[in-house]
This record gives structure tokens, C-alpha cells and sequence, in this order.
DNA sequence: AAACCTCTGGACAGGTCTGTCCAGTGGCCC
DNA sequence: GGGCCACTGGACAGACCTGTCCAGAGGTTT
């Protein structure tokens, strides 16, 4: 790992510095996205950063801290980056789909691995899930109007968006461990299952040749 | 918690004994529905039955030893339940859904927390992911099957089931903490999007009926 | 009633993790 | 160049968990 003193492009440090609480917290995220939140542990951090426990003390006042700082760090990237995947322009409903998927298939358009981590602390802390419901909501409401702005109808269109943000949910979750050919192959049917039309030849031929493109 | 020695129903009890092998599995159930394998604890499970932990190690050789015993439990069971469900007669393709749909919101047909503390293990176990994963494959293609039979094409068929099955389950990680009759409401929508297909007025009520007798 | 056998209590050891304390190190500034 | 200050190492205490050991309790059998 890149260390903040090791990077020439950061400020020069003062004092007897070796790790910075940027490096306590960018490693603290890799472990949270690995192996969850139970995996962020103080000595296995700091073995990482080849430093003693006590240091991360300096940084932060407790274990709790840096999980605290990660949250944050979530709430301020995931949620507002697939509401702007739900607002961008699109022709037709199935192209406006395929722009939510493509959250799913590009990591530097969406964080779904640090996602799903947070889903999985929400699942044992009832202050993270009350965020992460939040959060959700604002999801949903965004697809909810993404297929009111296509003609549907208030409350068919709030069963679509449950339906689709659920379904790619649970999907990932499942891991079933598809390439992305097998992937592909299916996306017509879903989006006719999700928006109860068929897409043009073009639109899947477009959204084929982003997802190969990664 | 009514103990095995309790129940008038079960042969007596020779020796000194205070618990049963059943009583264990009962409380370890109980405790990995409501919190999850890791809250599954001897120390826990002792304290719970009014006995040392040490009476434990007698009837298993370790922790480990438990959960497989209540993993083995799961498995005979819930897979069996919803490929059942699948299986159910139906005039339509609609009605066969509202069938999936008993299995989400009735706790006598198939035990969800069991299947969600399950999902949950197989998170941080490699081994119950496997298992997991080929219980999801039997009934996913259980649905499957349930569509084709309905005329739907092979490919048309594997996508809806996986739309169904994965958007139940991201439906409930997500713990909306709907009521069931806002629940309810949008599941002529969700059938929709589901099959394609309007449900009739009848099937409609016939589910709504059943879902407010429980 | 004595031997037996099943099961339990309590003590003990050991592993893992968190958080605290404090002396000490080595750049930086006056 | 001496003090300052930011930061670190290593030792320590304590919480919490698993698993082992063995004496012994108390029904059952002969």
C-alpha cells in the first residue's frame, strides 16, 4: 500500500511522522470492502501499515472512530452517484434502465463492494441500518421517478423501482459468480421484466459495448 | 422455553438429566434466527437453558459441531418448501406467482429468518456459501420451470425467476417495515413486472384473503 | 445398598481483541 | 543546540470467548 509520506504528489509532513490518519482510513476502507466490518481490526491495521497499535490512538479516538469516519465516507459518494445515474437523460425507458446498470458493472461509477459492505454492518447495527434505509429511500424514490418521467404511473412505477433496485440487491448478494457474456445475455429479458417493454437492437448494443469496454 | 424433561409428550428421561441434545438445538435455533451464527455462543445457549456450559460438550464435540447439526436442519427443509410452491397447481401464470408469494408472508409455509440467518452465515463462510448457492441454483430452477410450464421461452423463463427469487430477497434484507396492506397494495404491480401479465380481479382477492387470514 | 452410568458444576488454560500508560525518538524551531 | 512537539513502541490490564478436566451428584440396575 501507498503510504501518504510515500506519495510525492501529497504535502511534506512535519515532525517524526510515519503514517498519516489518511492511511489509517484508506486502509481501514479496504479492509471494510474485503471482509467487512467485523475484519476492521486495530492490530491487523496496523500491522498492515508496519506500525504499532498505540499510533492509530493518536488518530482516532477509538475503534468506533474510524468505522464512524468510513460511514461518512459512504454516505457522502454511493447514494448521490446512482441518484445521478437514475436522472441522466435517456430516450426511452430501457435505455434509462441501462444506465442504472451500468452502476453495476463499473466500479469507478459506483462503489458496489463498499455498498454492499455497509449493507452487511447495517444487518448487526441499528444506527447503520436507520442511515442505510435512508439512504435507500432516496434510491428508490429517484428510480421511482425515473419511470414516472417515462410515462408510468405513480404507484406502477414505485413497484418497478423496488423491484429493480431490489432484484440487482439480491443478485449480487447471491454471487453466483456469472461472466460477463452470461451476464449480458440475459439483460434483454430483465429489462423487459422490469419495464414491461422491449429494447431497440441499438440500446443493447450500446450498453453490450460499455460493459466490454471496462 | 419449554424444555424436553417439561413435555409430558416425550419419553422419559433416564440418568440425571436436566437438558437433552433437542433442548440445545431448539435454543441454538432459536438464537441463530434471531441474531445470527455468530450470536450462537455456549456461554449464551447455558445461561439460556439454566445449565454450565460444560453440560454443552456432552452432547457436542464442539461449536462447530451445533451449527452443522442446525445447517443440516435448514436443508431439509426450506429448499424443499419453495420448490413445492413452485410446483403448485395454477390455471395462470399470475396465480402461480401469488403461490411464490405465500412462502414471503406465511411463517407455517417456509421459515424466512431461518433462510436469512442461513444467507447471512454463508456471508463469511465459504462452505455454507457453497451449500447456499446450490440450494438457490434448485430454486431458482424450480421458477424457472414454473414460468416454462406457463409458455414462457427457456431464456424469458430463467430471467423472470431470477427476478422474482432475488427481488424477494433484497426486498426483505432491506427490512421496508411495511404493513402487510401496504404491502399488499403494489402486488398487482409487482405481478406485473413479474409475468407481463394483468392478474385477474379474483386472484387478486383469493391472495389478499389468505394473506389477511394469517 | 452397592455398584453403575449419565450428566453437570466449577476451576483452569489459552486465544483474541480492545484500550491505556508512559517513556522515548527524532525532526523542527527559536 | 536545546527544548518542543508529534508521534510511536511495548508492556499491561481487562473483557469475552472456546474448550478441557475431573470430582461428584443423583437416578438406575442388580
Amino acid at each position: 500500500m501507498l503510504l501518504h509520506r510515500d506519495d510525492p504528489a501529497k504535502d511534506p509532513l512535519v515532525g517524526n511522522v510515519k503514517v498519516t490518519r489518511q492511511d489509517w482510513l484508506n486502509a481501514a476502507l479496504s479492509v471494510l470492502k474485503s471482509g467487512g466490518v467485523a475484519a476492521v481490526k486495530v492490530a491487523d491495521l496496523a500491522a498492515q501499515l508496519h506500525v504499532s497499535r498505540s499510533s492509530f490512538y493518536w488518530y482516532f479516538k477509538n475503534r468506533t472512530d474510524v468505522l464512524e469516519a468510513l460511514l461518512a465516507h459512504w454516505q457522502a459518494t454511493n447514494t448521490a452517484a446512482l441518484v445521478a445515474q437514475a436522472n441522466a437523460p435517456a430516450a426511452t425507458i430501457t435505455e434509462a434502465c441501462c444506465n442504472i446498470f451500468r452502476c453495476n458493472i463499473d466500479t469507478r461509477l459506483y462503489d458496489q463492494r463498499l455498498d454492499f459492505a455497509i449493507r452487511d454492518w447495517a444487518r448487526r447495527s441499528d444506527t447503520v441500518r436507520a442511515i442505510l434505509s435512508d439512504s435507500d429511500a432516496q434510491r428508490v424514490a429517484a428510480l421511482t421517478q425515473m419511470f414516472v418521467r417515462h410515462g408510468y404511473a405513480e404507484r406502477n412505477a414505485t413497484a418497478r423501482a423496488r423491484v429493480i433496485y431490489y432484484m440487482q440487491m439480491g443478485y449480487e448478494d447471491a454471487r453466483l459468480g456469472e461472466t460477463l457474456e452470461e451476464r449480458l445475455r440475459l439483460v434483454p429479458d430483465y429489462l423487459l421484466s422490469f419495464t414491461g417493454q422491449h429494447a431497440s437492437a441499438e440500446e443493447i448494443e450500446a450498453f453490450n459495448a460499455y460493459a466490454r469496454r471496462i
